[in-house]
DNA sequence: GAGTGGTCTAGACCACCAC
DNA sequence: TGGTGGTCTAGACCACTCA
């Protein structure tokens, strides 16, 4: 890694806006686009490229013939992809993993059509449960398609599972669907998160994808519903 | 309404690529962005224009030197900002209500707080049981900006509030902040939803914002946990 | 009517991939 | 090395808002 990164103009551009919008109160006008031109000796769809950024983060609105002007701000992000560990450390958690399970199995039905494989394909099991300050926030049984990282298993499994697989393996994860449910504990499950038999918990499944579209990673994770909760801004769609 | 809609050529574009790409195998390549330019007599920014809206979609992958391919197709979308109605519709369900509570109330510091209001603004309450298929789904309780709706609770309220909103009041909700939890429903809850007490179910709040940031509706709504689960497909961010 | 954001063009150079 | 997508420019016209 050289000292040298590769920083597009519009990318500069929006986080100088990024640092100035946040200290402005909401419905102040930005300067205007053409404005914003001269000032930064950069053309107008640079401009507009920066712009359309911090719109959609939705730090921004425009109106035509109006202007641009900082938008109220939002409680929370738009929801992205992320592991449990970049997730809690978001929260200023601090993660950790008891691996109960960390193994390599055939595909059946239930992991391998989630991963869209056929049944026999060879995959890495992992079953953790997942800590936020040393208690238990959440059961995760994890699969991945084996030929895509191979000699996972002989590494320490305890980060970040997704720094692992880009730095390592080249994979990046850019995508995941995701079906959110809420479930009643089983005794096994509850005993190991620490909850009462039956109580309320978040199931979150997963399946996320790379640059290509090919499904590498699947995960059920069963979350306290005392502990934790999903955020997230959604938008309205045109069409 | 007349006939004449001003549709830019780059949504043209986009829609006349996004037909063409349904029939179209995983991993096939697209015309390049020069022959699409020659090809329907537009600029490469108005391509690009295009492209960005499909990739943003998910439905096509760029590489750097090589080209643009068709993305393997996701099983759910994006989630959106939809109301109850659609969102049942969307599922092949139909959408009913019982209306328990219509009224006009101020604000507090539950109420008014997430709406970012002071204590005593007038605010408009429903409490419905929402209905799919005539069974029940969801126990709602909603809260609007009276200012914003003046003479609402005087209409029929039984079908999209969103479409009212906008068509009546031009109020157009374009954001949402969400938070969604696991509980048990409590002895009351239950009942109306027909579960047994202490049931699990989905617990999602919304805050939605118009175009300009200002807070209009706050939205719990309690899901039946045996009817309902929450699918969206969410992306990694790049900063 | 002056000024704003929305759309579009024609052209240029760069970084990267595949042959 | 030739072609691809990624970035950027300078300029134009349109639709819209607001005084």
């Amino acid at each position: 890694m050289s000292g040298t990164e590769r920083v597009p103009k519009y990318e500069r551009l929006r986080r100088r806006l990024t640092d100035h919008i946040d200290r402005l109160p909401a419905d102040s006008p930005l300067p205007t686009e053409r404005e914003l031109t001269t000032r930064y000796g950069v053309s107008r769809a640079t401009v507009r490229q920066a712009l359309d950024a911090l719109e959609a983060a939705g730090l921004v609105y425009r109106v035509q013939g109006a202007g641009t002007f900082v938008a109220e701000q939002t409680v929370s992000k738009t929801l992205s992809l992320t592991s449990f560990s970049e997730d809690m450390r978001r929260k200023g958690l601090v993660p950790d993993s008891r691996v109960l399970v960390a193994d390599e199995t055939p595909a059946d039905e239930h992991s391998g059509g989630r991963l869209r494989l056929s049944p026999g394909t060879p995959l890495i099991r992992l079953v953790r449960v997942r800590l936020a300050d040393s208690a238990p926030m959440c059961l995760e049984t994890t699969y991945l398609v084996a030929e895509r990282v191979p000699g996972l298993l002989d590494l320490e499994l305890t980060g970040s599972i997704y720094q692992v697989l880009a730095e390592r393996y080249g994979v990046n994860l850019v995508r995941a669907d995701q079906a959110v449910r809420s479930v009643a504990a089983g005794e096994e499950q509850a005993a190991l998160l620490g909850l009462a038999p039956r109580a309320p918990a978040l199931r979150m499944e997963r399946v996320a994808y790379d640059e290509r579209g090919s499904a590498v990673e699947s995960t059920v994770s069963l979350y306290r519903a005392d502990r934790y909760e999903i955020r997230f801004t959604i938008h309205r769609e045109a069409t």
